[in-house]
DNA sequence: TAGTGGTCTAGACCACTCA
DNA sequence: GAGTGGTCTAGACCACTAT
């Protein structure tokens, strides 16, 4: 073979794998022989195992060679969703509306998980998501007023909660839960469904350096999906 | 700066952006000046550079150079998740049941997704999964008995439908829906709930080069979550 | 301790795309 | 056309870990 990319080398490997001919859990040749094998340089081989074992699908030791995962469990990616982008990706058109602004003493478990004292205030928005005007699903969310105490002069009328927190505190990290609930009647009211509806929930905390900014959960409307690929 | 590593001079990059010393959607130097600033070759400013923009921080173009992402949406890794290591992660013991296992022409909406003809046959199983004897999830999968004949004669007592496809056929693509149900008797019967609970839904097909090998839905019971981090 | 992957370098050429 | 990132190479040394 001449001149080979390791996008090609990885492909090629891919398909060792998938066929069999490298078995589930079996050990792969050294990287100085592929690289003799593919006729390329080193570099190359070791940037296509890497990807490979980026994807999963291998596990690499020093002196212990490489081996092809024996438990195969695909990884997938996804963006966290921002919920303008949902609304406009479906060819609709975002509005919000902010039914409350306030600062008051969040409930004890807010607090925790904010990691701020039970009588420290916090700022209490909840927002209804619009798509087309019509209700697409609900958030409330709690802010630490300590990690950014200028948010309060922020106005939310073009720009929501989430964007501007994004702006302004922009590579975050996080966490994300999914779950179900039968909807309460104030959250059944506010996204135009009936109470006990099935509901999918999205509740996230984001900190940034230790530090907590925000925790929030997202009702959607009955019959959301989120949809990946891997 | 010494002998940097392309981990030390991403962390560094990274600061730069999250400080905001190199602005939302602003242009970076090029890779030939970075590497002179940190003493280092444009090979490791490359590889650093690169693994940024693989995590959604920067948007790179030739000749057009690099940018930090105007919109940054942080992006999240997860497993698809084997439900019989979400059972044992949670320390509890795993079994499963199989109540049906038909060979049976599916509905016309599966022999549209497993890309077969209405009239062929299709594999169909549903399965319990327990944890410590209490149901977990109910599983309902459609198999295209076109892309793995074999599995007739697999025995899936000691080995879940799932596992035995995922060691049949290793690294397949597939895509996941996540949604929220309220559950009808048979699912309600299944898992231990009241009929009309919220249950989670997790629907997944899977093919390998353009067969469709199997889709399922996985009700999971009351209170589940899936959880993931960013 | 020896063998494997992990990383860095300096230099080169290519490919894309903006002006 | 010129400037940027994308990639490859050959060689070197380091770090981990299985034996």
């Amino acid at each position: 073979m001449t001149k080979q990319s390791h996008n090609t080398v990885r492909q090629s490997m891919q398909e060792r794998i998938e066929t069999g001919e490298w078995a589930l859990g079996g050990l792969i040749p050294g990287e100085i022989e592929l690289a003799e094998e593919y006729g390329c340089a080193r570099t190359t081989i070791n940037r296509a195992l890497q990807a490979l074992a980026d994807a999963g699908m291998l596990v690499r030791k020093r002196k212990g060679g490489t081996r092809v995962c024996n438990m195969p469990v695909r990884q997938a990616k996804f963006s966290i969703p921002v919920v303008r982008e949902q609304v406009e990706a479906m060819g609709s058109q975002y509005r919000h509306r902010v039914l409350v602004n306030t600062k008051t003493t969040p409930p004890t478990s807010i607090a925790t998980r904010l990691n701020i004292s039970d009588s420290d205030k916090a700022l209490y928005i909840e927002t209804v998501h619009l798509a087309d005007d019509r209700p697409f699903a609900f958030e409330s969310r709690w802010i630490n007023l300590k990690a950014v105490p200028n948010i309060v002069d922020a106005p939310f009328k073009d720009i929501s909660v989430n964007e501007w927190l994004i702006r302004s505190v922009p590579f975050s990290n996080g966490d994300v839960i999914f779950s179900a609930i039968n909807a309460d009647e104030k959250i059944a009211d506010c996204i135009e469904a009936e109470s006990g509806t099935a509901v999918f929930v999205v509740d996230r905390t984001t900190w940034y350096k230790e530090e907590y900014i925000t925790t929030l959960k997202l009702y959607y409307k009955p019959g959301f999906q989120l949809y990946t690929r891997f």
